[in-house]
DNA sequence: GTAGACATGTAACCAGTTACATGATTTC
DNA sequence: GAAATCATGTAACTGGTTACATGTCTAC
């Protein structure tokens, strides 16, 4: 799970495990609430196994940093590789290497059975622009058929115990899987006919691809 | 989130290992695929815990336990041409116990943070028909601050990665959150007008279940 | 010279998982 | 008497968590 949402960010631009977090906090949003001890083994376990490695670095320098990492990135590229031994505690940008991009394919497409089922597929499609087109379809399908199996299940499995709190519960949940479903199908069929993708209902104008088009979906 | 749902279980009735797993899956259904490997564990801490004790297995059985089990199943293989439904051997029935069931209350109000949010929900929207209202109305209020917060967060944090991808998610994400807001704002006017709850449009609902189903379990 | 953000890391724990080991009972 | 099912359990692992410990840089 964190591999996969490491190796993603990474494979965008390379970052050092402090941003890495605050991005999967907020890039990712709501999905990911990773903590630092979880993410700094992570990102050593990746070099390791050579699916990262270490930038030739960009901290240390006596810059001011004012918050603003992209100007310290750029900095950094700028005054080229400087090393700067003596630092003891800096910051340490990662960059994605060739086996890790293979890796990051595989892991989007494998199923991880220990994984959260909505999560992983969650982290998996907002990463998947990465992939070829085959490849997104895949995915989308498998999720289609998951979600066309758990609703197989809910509908044959009616003996729920007679609770009204638990009937609430399950009848909640068939309707939500329903329209997830339904979204995964819309994706899906968005994704064979060449590109669209309005994900929204109908109504939406294809011409403004900006935020107040996101905004009006997402308040309404 | 396992302690939860097997006190909740063994509230309703004495139950042994792995008929309590079967009904981990079915009757809880789509929330539980608990494992051998974790249920027994939790059952002896639970054991060991004082919150359960073992019962003299008298569950389900057709005829008189002498608590000789050996003796039983002379009996059941004597009795048993006939696929009796319930009929096993060193089985172990545990009860819940005084103490188990206060702190199964405790833990149907406690958040604890390892837990996955919505399924700790779920789980304990499932079993809180054995909560008195007041306690009922806690947690739906609280499950409905929470959505209400996480949506607010949503629109707040628009600064979302600019992949059509995440979009999609985010907005699909977001339209999910306001449906389960509007749902458990149902539930709590439902609960706060006496009784009612007609959760689902068509739901196919003839005998209205009364009130002393709910009672059954509250007062003890 | 210290407060507070930035930054990295470790240790102990947690709640589950799979794989395995074992044994009793029923049924054919 | 073998296979299927019922039933209980342990060991090793997994992928996170919190709490803690520490270092470095900037601004005041």
């Amino acid at each position: 799970m964190l591999e996969i949402a490491v190796l993603g960010l990474l494979k965008e631009q390379p970052l050092h495990g402090y941003e890495l977090k605050k991005r999967l906090g907020d890039t990712l949003g709501f999905l990911w609430g990773v903590s630092y001890g979880s993410l700094y083994p992570a990102l050593r376990r990746l070099e390791r196994a050579g699916l990262v490695v270490q930038e030739p670095d960009a901290s240390a320098r006596p810059f001011a940093p004012t918050g603003s990492l992209k100007g310290d990135l750029a900095s950094a590229r700028r005054a080229g590789t400087r090393p700067v031994k003596e630092s003891r505690r800096t910051r340490k940008a990662y960059r994605i290497t060739a086996p890790g991009e293979a890796r990051f394919e595989e892991l989007l497409l494998a199923d991880d059975p220990h994984a959260d089922e909505e999560k992983a597929f969650a982290l998996k499609l907002a990463f998947c622009s990465h992939l070829p087109v085959e490849a997104r379809l895949t995915l989308l399908e498998r999720r289609r058929d998951a979600l066309a199996a758990r609703l197989d299940r809910a509908r044959r499995s009616d003996g729920t115990r007679d609770d009204r709190y638990s009937r609430a519960l399950f009848e909640h949940r068939t309707r939500s899987t329903l329209r997830d479903l339904e979204w995964v199908e819309e994706l899906i069929t968005a994704e064979r006919s060449g590109e669209p993708l309005a994900s929204a209902p109908p109504a939406s104008d294809p011409d403004a691809p900006t935020e107040s088009e996101v905004q009006e979906g997402a308040t309404r």
